[in-house]
DNA sequence: AAGAAAAAAGTTATCGATAACATAGACCGT
DNA sequence: ACGGTCTATGTTATCGATAACTTTTTTCTT
């Protein structure tokens, strides 16, 4: 015992024994076990899970930074997974995860299956879902409407002239966050008066390539487009070669949108015209979250991190 | 210990047996307890441990993809942590990572602290280097030679007729991998009887704007190059954006390559000149002779992982 | 110096899965 | 019916940290 009270620096030791417990310690080469003492007390570990939908995309790169330094700072472990926008892969992987006893759970994304909510509530488990908003979280939700993501840049396009928008999208299985930008976008157009054109969704990863070729299949139905609103801003940069290629002047004969602010994105020949998510921001605030939920502390249900529609030169 | 056994598929119960307890499972929502399983056995755990440099590199979320995809296909959970290539923050979080009693640890370069190599070496765990090739792991590697990658590029600039080129990096803190590439770079063009007119080396991210501004600064010292070698892909495109906006023609006027086969490489007005790095399959790789060693299998302390020059058009 | 109070150190029980061992019951051939 | 063999089920001990409690030692007060 004045072992333990030692190492995790209580009280109830005397100097003294505080120094030969660490010299001991250190020459025997002591590493405590966390599953030990996870296991035995009833309070919570130092594990926190988060799942993400894929571990490619690079705007998750940067949540998943801002979450594991925030945890890291604070004496956190961070385990993760990736649900590949799949409700039953992430149950499986919760499953998993609660299996482990952690002290929380970061989700992506506000659509959970049945049986993941049922066992969040089951476990009473500190659950931050992030990404897109939802007014009825699990517990906690930190993120951004990607609807009204949508809706704004349907908004700027007609504020710019645009009249025949049209939209390219990788909705990989069930990606619904970019339906939400889709819906969004939809319903500012058809407010405006000048409702959405035509829509190219591709059964694909939301790359370069998709972008590229969804351009092409885009324009090859409706030639008379004059602004394409993309999924992400790797689809627009691959929109945006597709036009180049095709000698299509960007933004004189066709505007060009995209989302999530990614960096190559503002430094291109022509800045592209999108909205800057702050990923790590949202990754930060999150954990942040997760952990004063841990300690007591009120937080607030829902925690709104603005996005910001960057005006380029591509429209 | 009947349930134990149903539950972990073993045999020794009855069909009557089993499936009265899974009833009770099922009715009770019981989860087992892999805290306590996992504290209480002699052998290895479910849980693998992960160590990458950053958590934004485009190219260490396709490896991380690739161990997360073998790992949960094999039943085990990932725990990652970033190092940002400092070896104490590495050694920080495997002093961590070891208190969790994991079955194996992956991390990224052959470079480590003695006590990082110390605690892994008393613990005696299955540990796998990725990403560079060292002669001497720890224990097994899986990956390939930077400084070879950079003598290839030295030589294939060479080829073309490049006969004054220059190097433009960002070794944020001490990004040895990268450093590798330089040297071989430096190697092959020296050997070849042009050596390395100039290099420029940024203390930065190593992204877009770090290639823009380092070669706007490598070209303002010297004017006269023919051809530029990127830390990677995105500075390359950083680069090329440079010359754009300066009306250098590439590859006229100047070359550029770059490192990492990134996605949009492949795409750009012109192809850019680069290393593709089977990212995917490395962390595949590495998962896999993780797990082989913990079943006993023989597995080969050296596992290279060849990466590919693909001629672009930039060069 | 005696006794109270405080500080330091020690003891026991606990968490849940499971290895190792023990027992109960079923089924067999003779 | 009896021992032998096999299958199904049960019992005990264990892993390491630590909460809760007890005992020992030190310090302080009058």
């Amino acid at each position: 015992m004045t072992v333990s009270r030692v190492l995790r620096g209580g009280s109830g030791f005397s100097d003294d024994t505080r120094t030969r417990v660490m010299q001991v310690a250190e020459r025997l080469g002591y590493i405590p076990n966390r599953l030990a003492a996870a296991f035995g007390a009833e309070q919570a570990s130092s594990l926190v899970g988060m799942c993400v939908p894929r571990l490619t995309s690079g705007l998750f790169g940067h949540v998943l930074d801002g979450v594991d330094r925030a945890l890291t700072r604070l004496g956190f472990q961070l385990m993760i997974g990736a649900n590949n926008h799949a409700t039953d892969e992430e149950e499986a992987w919760v499953r998993q995860l609660v299996s482990w006893r952690p002290a929380g759970v970061i989700l992506s994304g506000r659509t959970h299956s049945p049986g993941t909510v049922d066992l969040l509530r089951k476990t009473a488990l500190p659950v931050v879902e992030i990404w897109d908003l939802t007014t009825s979280p699990i517990d906690m939700a930190v993120g951004f409407s990607h609807h009204d993501c949508g809706a704004e840049m349907g908004l700027h396009l007609i504020r710019r002239g645009r009249r025949r928008a049209g939209f390219v999208g990788a909705l990989a299985r069930a990606d619904v966050m970019g339906a939400a930008r889709l819906d969004g976008f939809r319903a500012a157009l058809a407010q405006a008066g000048h409702p959405l054109t035509d829509a190219e969704v591709l059964h694909d990863a939301p790359g370069f390539y998709a972008g590229y070729y969804g351009m092409e299949t885009l324009l090859s139905r409706r030639a008379n487009l004059d602004a394409v609103y993309f999924h992400n801003d790797e689809m627009a940069i691959g929109g945006l070669a597709f036009c180049q290629a095709r000698g299509l002047r960007v933004p004189e004969d066709i505007g060009i949108a995209g989302w999530g602010g990614m960096e190559a994105a503002s430094i291109l020949p022509r800045r592209l015209t999108t909205t800057m998510v702050p990923t790590t921001a949202i990754g930060k605030a999150a954990a942040e979250a997760l952990v004063a939920r841990l300690t007591g502390a009120m937080v607030p249900e829902v925690t709104v991190v603005p996005t910001r529609l960057v005006p380029g030169e591509t429209v």
